[in-house]
DNA sequence: TTATACTGCTAATGTTAGTTAGTGTATTTT
DNA sequence: AAAATACACTAACTAACATTAGCAGTATAA
């Protein structure tokens, strides 16, 4: 079939990842298969074992690079000085052009993580526990503060975070869409519904 | 191994039914294998193709039963005479209830719909469509009335759905869980978010 | 140009999947 | 009590799966 075009500074690997996390998100990560992978990549499937170490492998690296990216924006906006309002809107903020922009991986990450093996899988459920823990962290500090309303704090990261996940309904109902009004119907929406 | 025990009204199909909408929702419909599920219900895998046709056709009753439930109730909020604002927070607390009370086949029918296999795959996703359409015309015409705020109903609708449907999160986390707390919660942040 | 690491191929392995055939027994109906 | 139906069993089948072994050609560096 001849070799994997590699183009820019991307390797082998990273294509391969790429074009599984488009498969993974389409068929989901059990119904995708490595010959379809390999199909799409353009070789044979025992070909991509020269570039990988197993499927999975594939699926923790697209969950894990989320993941990190995740706690990096978290680090982040604690070490700032502002406001919890203004903390939550930029979260969502990110959230949503994380959805946006890396829509597969994001999307992967999101529903396809319970087949993780051990030891990633617990590894993965630890960081996103924190990632909520922070979160709801700010929104009480916020309901401290007097900014935001009297709620379950847990409540609210759920409602914003899985809104936000949703956001795959519309990759597959309009091919164009725009990012920007999408953010701001729900900063409007979420941070409308926690304001006091 | 002896019969499937059948109690109260149930056939012996309903409870397999049951059973695998427990197991689809833990391991997701393709990672479910039909000798799990027989051994659950407790007998052997071939035994249980005297109840059913097919793997593919629990995993269709399980989808039809919450979708034309789902539809009979918005018939129901569509007759009445009421402002858009009260329609919207008794769909949202029916959506909840739903959640609560008939988890595991509501969570299955929202996550695992895409492995229906045709014809039903397109009548489903027609159905949820429709559905969507009406639940944001009832909010188009709380915009109009000036009941809500200027937004884009479907990304409301879609905000408002994907955050009652993450409500799996509180199952895995919490084993004593109050409904009727959340349902004010959620109720408080997304009415509160569309409320002008 | 030669040596080495890369990267593709074909072929095969072992596992697991959904499902069917055929048989015998328990239950229900007549 | 006899006949019919329901239902569970064992055994087997075919298909698909992830992955490995071994080999051949190709790009890269010496």
């Amino acid at each position: 079939m001849g070799r994997i075009k590699t183009e820019n500074n991307s390797s082998r690997k990273e294509i391969i990842l790429k074009k599984s996390a488009e498969l993974f998100k389409e068929k989901g990560y059990k119904a995708a298969s490595m010959r379809e992978l390999a199909e799409i990549v353009g070789v044979e499937a025992a070909s991509l074992y020269n570039h990988i170490r197993s499927k999975s492998e594939l699926l923790h690296l697209i969950c894990f690079n989320v993941a990190t990216h995740y706690s990096a924006f978290m680090d982040e906006v604690e070490a700032e000085k502002n406001n919890s309002l203004y903390k939550i809107e930029k979260l969502i903020r990110f959230l949503i052009d994380g959805m946006v922009e890396n829509f597969e991986e994001v999307y992967v990450c999101d529903r396809e993580w319970k087949y993780l093996t051990e030891p990633y899988l617990s590894n993965f459920q630890s960081q996103r526990r924190t990632f909520r823990k922070r979160f709801a962290s700010i929104i009480e500090e916020g309901i401290r503060k007097k900014e935001i309303k009297k709620i379950d704090a847990t409540t609210a990261v759920l409602v914003i975070l899985h809104a936000i996940s949703g956001i795959e309904s519309w990759h597959r109902s309009k091919q164009k869409f725009d990012g920007k009004e999408l953010q701001e119907n729900m900063i409007t929406i979420l941070v409308g519904g926690l304001k006091k």
